[in-house]
DNA sequence: GATGAATGAGTATTCATTCAT
DNA sequence: TATGAATGAATACTCATTCAT
């Protein structure tokens, strides 16, 4: 007989099963999947090892919630700013509020995504969630865009390696990792690149 | 007693350690750190168990060599492009060069890199060397370019964010995930793209 | 302080017992008890994991009421078969009956006779109520013989012998494991072998 | 990659394998499977847990194992008695033998058959095995009756029924657990009783 | 140097039993 | 009484590392 796993619906379950998921979140964010072990996940949620089971299958499962939040989280502020996003389209604003949207994100997911991220190499599932996400927001990019009236040629393309290089940027400016660089001075770089990809 | 990691001279311990090493360098691609253990390597390599520590102080440290050799792969291509270029620079000759060259590199390292980037996650050292890496190739292209007559401003800036830029859309083009990009005109908008950051 | 366990008198508590141990039976019975766990058995009984251990001391506690339960239904149809018998007994007419009668019992019994048989060998109260059980049956039995008239020397140790002869026949019978043996011709060989116990 | 168990070449090999065996054989008889962890078996042994499964893969497998070695010490005395016999065949001589043998084998194996034996309810290759067995000493058997001139009807039949008795009296014998029995007078009976079986 | 057997701490997961409600 | 969430000790199995030969 399969265990099952609880479904909790009480409040004091949803905050039992919230207080697992936080601790895996941190502890995956900050020493690796692999570093961590149920029992540090249970010690530092403040449950026995034993319940931890009575709400996710496996350890893997928590790691899957964990990146369904994490998506969540990282989905919603770039949404929410197309969604405000009126013609016509000034591009150079636009620019500017999607850099700092996903700076801000970065600012506070980047241990996680970084972990998320790196068990896209062996976790399947975990790779096809990026791949979908990473689609999701493209699409709904594009279409609101062409909505609004944007008509560059390969619009879908424009969108997506903008996309790659506002990630690619926003990972780069937390973790600041380069000395020489002025980031500052690249930040507009990014910005006027990113612009001329639209107009 | 340190138990001493020996430094082979002779020729059959080299090979004995290349072997090694380039077991751990399949076996990472293939399945990851965490999923390969010693013993697959010893035998993958054809040598026993207990060699290997004859030649790595630990399992990290195959790890570590292994991304020594990755670095030198992937270093020298570009360094050697930037090698032969003349003045003046025909800057939409370089960009599909270097396009060219990355796509290259990634075709035949893509494993290897996602396995050790996802490392970098959780081993500081492996984090480390990706970043002195970038630091590298960055200051001897922005020295080249500059040599040659390159002028715009922030020049280092613009050379590092394009590197990101080719790393990042390399990466897209090889795992070529999303069915609906053409990355044939991703390519085209990728190059323009690089053009426009140094004319 | 020591935990009591309910000696139901309500007619709800002792139906809600009773489908206790009609589970633990069924379960004990298909799939044996160490791969059985209490949450099955509460959950088959349509009861909480917790009431189970009103009813019960633990789990093993279960084991020995569902053996209870088992030994009087074992018991009862050769106890009646000869409650029935007069003088002058039929040996061939009471060989056979009896044979139908345990084969019957087999056949009905034998998931939970194996189950429980099994268990003998480490738990000593089930190894010991089986050996009652044998004791009771086998007085019984040589008293209302004799009290019929047979006067075989050693009758006890006839009857004794008898029941295994019967029991490993009854299961032979109903596992009917080996494919080359005619189990009608050996029921006749061993009706003979019976009778010739006591004539 | 499969874990590879060990097939050991070399004397030392095969003692450690035979100590983990040992302990394994004298738990399970001792205490049964279930009640046997893998640390007090290589604990028993004088190994440490890791290399159980150097020459296991897993636990059950230990129990296989231990399975086939019983299997071969109940197999061969019965089978030696059976190679020695010369026609004209002295069925009182021989039931007495093949008796005499069977409470040997049980005196010394009584534990590990029970606890084998009560494994045959959960696991299918160790129930198969008992009924291989059956099958082979079986045939072995009346093959070598009816070679030497037995001609009794359905002799599968009365050896396979035959092989059942002797085996319940060498249980009783040993485990000599009801009072009340006379168990010398018994084994006349049951010596009667199989030589009927055949004249 | 080389082998591969051996070690034993570490890990995910289960489950009999308890307890707050 | 009754619930089912919670506990935490127990267990099979793994694997980086060591060591006798």
């Amino acid at each position: 007989m399969e265990r099952e796993v609880r479904e909790p619906k009480q409040e004091r379950s949803i905050e039992k099963k919230h207080k697992i998921l936080k601790a895996g979140y941190e502890l995956f964010s900050n020493v690796g999947y692999h570093n961590t072990n149920t029992a540090q996940i249970a010690k530092q949620a403040g449950v026995s090892t034993g319940i931890v089971y009575g709400y996710f299958k496996d350890k893997r499962d928590i790691l899957l919630d964990v990146l369904a939040i994490y998506v969540e989280q990282a989905f919603s502020p770039v949404l929410e700013l197309m969604d405000k996003l009126e013609a016509p389209i000034n591009y150079y604003v636009l620019a500017k509020d999607v850099l700092d949207s996903a700076i801000g994100i970065h600012r506070s997911n980047a241990k996680i995504h970084e972990a998320l991220h790196s068990m896209s190499h062996c976790d399947e599932a975990v790779n096809d969630r990026f791949i979908e996400l990473e689609d999701e927001i493209t699409l709904q990019i594009s279409n609101k865009l062409a909505a609004l009236g944007a008509d560059a040629p390969n619009l879908t393309e424009r969108v997506h390696f903008a996309m790659d290089v506002v990630q690619s940027f926003a990972h780069e400016y937390i973790f600041d990792n380069h000395t020489y660089i002025d980031y500052g001075a690249m930040r507009t770089i990014v910005e006027n690149t990113l612009v001329a990809l639209f107009i």
